[in-house]
RNA sequence: GGGACCGUAGUUCAACUGGUUAGAGCACCGCCCUGUCACGGCGGAAGUUGCGGGUUCGAAUCCCGUCGGUCCCGCCA
């Protein structure tokens, strides 16, 4: 049907008969001639219609509208001089059409402009009900290919380090995780249901149990949970899971995936090994498990300056067991007014959302003097001040903000005023590229949370990951009494912010995996009847097998992968 | 489940404190234009201001209800 896409059209075929179908990107009508900016998925080239080449040819092309379907026929030839384009890859050249045919009008109006060139924002319902168009947009047709190619990578690496891709059942029987399932009614039992997979978790345990060693999937799943923006009910996963592995191999082996992806999209060389960082360094230098390492800003623990401070906020928060951190802005001073930190402010507003009662800050003046509410200047010695100082580090010019509470509401205050703050003075990136690409392992995750709503623990993984043997033999107590307290053999995998994936090493041990229920408040009873099978599973030759797992952008946005859930 | 914000032409937005006939860009239709490339010029059509009710001399604007959407909290091992 055609004989070229239209961008792959260069000089050297200049004079060659040519064939082109697409759709009319654009048409800019002269009167005596009309320029078409013809695309295809290939790129856009320019068609002109000259009278010259035939009165029917110019009436056809003079019904062009932006989108219709037209396959065209022509000459290549090079442009006047003065007339090359040089932003488009075929400026130099032209087709000289001898030939329009129609092969799809457009009837009534576009609900939106399709054109590259046309940026205004359009809303996502309207894109959702015609995805059709949206997709035809250049950024939409190149996110879709650039996960194709992610996976396709993952695909052709994983052949090559001996695993192979299983497909499991999606049709299944509901295993309490973590979130709501999606129910489907069988007809065939009636009034029992289905649950759709919220992870292929216990099936890859049962595979490695099952003597496949190393398996993978691309692997849908759902979780029938409330959504946010960058979070879907229906979302894919990387799936892996390989048994008899070292921690270290399989960092190893995640690290050369991951190097081969971003070299295959990006064609950038990652270096490796990626730093390290265990959840209670980066909790504390961050407040969070997933930090953002592309900028400084990192928080400091102030309390024992600011314990015995006349200031109560800060003083009180510490009595109670909590704690008083900061973050430092550099140049704070001159780009953020007082206005956005006092209440009211956005600044002040993004503490609130994150749970804080306020927000105290510090201006640091020259000569170490420094600017801030009369309550603490008041109360802070000079000797503390610079303890401050020190700590912080914070020089003349710089903006110092506090949270002060509960050390937890303190930490995810300061990371969100943190990521804000980055966003706001463009720390992060350069347009749409971030400034660098930041990977990082969280390792030596708590195994349990403290639920108190519920008065029990939490896995703070899922409870089928294993414990580092040495925290269940800490003074030779016995295992029940150190596993509340024992780190997972678990990891995380973060670039920039986002958690891209993680995976831990699964319980093989029928006896400690027992215990873990326990600890969690799950009877035996309730254990068995829920994850009997799992259990039986270890009791006959379950190998020691370790499964991670990474998130693939379902919005293929800038980076391609996105954080759906932890 | 809770909270905040939004809904005006096909579309993106505007319309002061409630005050004349609800405006503009793009798209659309017509006319003009032979080197543009987000072409340009002149003109035109296009609106139940999401829907229903209320307050008022007067409502896009204020109030109540309702529907739809966005974001956040809870939730998401």
């Amino acid at each position: 049907m055609r004989s070229n896409g239209c961008g792959e059209l260069r000089n050297k075929d200049i004079s060659s008969k040519v064939e082109l179908c697409g759709w009319v990107d654009r048409c800019r009508d002269h009167g005596g001639v009309i320029f078409v900016d013809l695309r295809d998925q290939s790129g856009t080239i320019q068609i002109t219609a000259d009278p010259d080449q035939g009165k029917k040819l110019f009436e056809i092309a003079e019904t062009l509208r932006n989108e219709t379907v037209v396959k065209i026929k022509g000459v290549v030839r090079s442009r006047p001089k003065e007339s090359i384009n040089k932003k488009l890859g075929t400026g130099d050249i032209e087709i000289l059409a001898d030939e329009i045919k129609i092969l799809n009008p457009i009837r009534g109006n576009l609900p939106f402009t399709v054109s590259v060139h046309d940026e205004e924002p359009v809303k996502e319902e309207l894109r959702l009900r015609h995805r059709y168009l949206d997709l035809r947009r250049e950024r939409m047709n190149q996110n879709l290919r650039l996960r194709h190619k992610t996976i396709h990578t993952a695909r052709n690496f994983l052949e090559k380090e001996g695993f192979i891709e299983v497909e499991t059942p999606i049709l299944t029987r509901s295993t309490p995780e973590g979130a709501r399932d999606y129910l489907v009614p069988s007809r065939v039992c009636g009034g029992e249901w289905f649950a759709l997979p919220q992870s292929p978790q216990l099936f890859k345990q049962l595979l490695m149990v099952g003597g496949i060693e190393r398996y993978y999937q691309v692997a849908r799943c759902f979780r029938d949970e409330d959504l946010r923006s960058d979070r879907q009910p229906e979302f894919t996963q990387l799936d892996i899971e390989m048994s008899f592995m070292e921690q270290e191999e399989i960092l190893a082996l995640n690290e050369k995936l991951i190097v081969a992806i971003w070299k295959a999209i990006k064609g950038i060389d990652i270096p490796t090994p990626f730093p390290r960082m265990t959840w209670e360094e980066s909790m504390n230098m961050y407040g969070t498990d997933r930090p953002d390492t592309r900028f400084d800003m990192k928080l400091e623990d102030v309390s024992e300056v600011v314990k015995n401070l006349g200031f109560k906020v800060f003083s009180g928060a510490i009595a109670k067991g909590g704690s008083v951190k900061c973050i430092t802005v550099k140049n704070g001073n001159s780009t953020i007014s007082n206005v956005r930190i006092k209440p009211g402010g956005d600044i002040f507003k993004e503490a609130q959302e994150a749970g804080a009662g306020g927000l105290a800050f510090i201006r640091v003046r020259e000569k170490g003097e420094i600017d801030t509410i009369g309550a603490i200047k008041e109360s802070l010695s000079n000797s503390q001040k610079e303890d401050l100082l020190k700590i912080t580090k914070a020089k003349a010019g710089d903006l110092i903000l506090f949270g002060a509470g509960e050390t937890s509401t303190v930490n995810k205050t300061l990371d969100r005023i943190r990521q804000f703050l980055a966003n706001e003075l463009k720390l992060i990136s350069d347009k749409n590229e971030p400034k660098a690409w930041n990977f990082l392992w969280i390792v030596d995750f708590p195994m349990f949370e403290f639920n108190s709503e519920e008065n029990r623990l939490e896995a703070l993984h899922h409870p089928f990951c294993a414990p580092k043997a040495e925290d269940l033999t800490k003074n030779s107590e016995s295992i029940e009494i150190n596993l509340p307290k024992a780190h997972a053999q678990a990891y995380d995998l973060v670039l920039n912010g986002l958690e891209l994936g993680g995976g831990s090493l699964r319980i093989h041990d029928p006896d400690l995996q027992k215990q873990v229920f326990t600890a969690i408040g799950l009877s035996s009873k309730e254990a068995s009847e829920q994850f009997g099978f799992l259990t039986d599973a270890l009791n006959m030759g379950a190998p020691p097998s370790w499964g991670n797992r990474f998130w693939v952008g379902q919005n293929c946005n800038a980076i391609n992968w996105r954080r759906i859930y932890s």
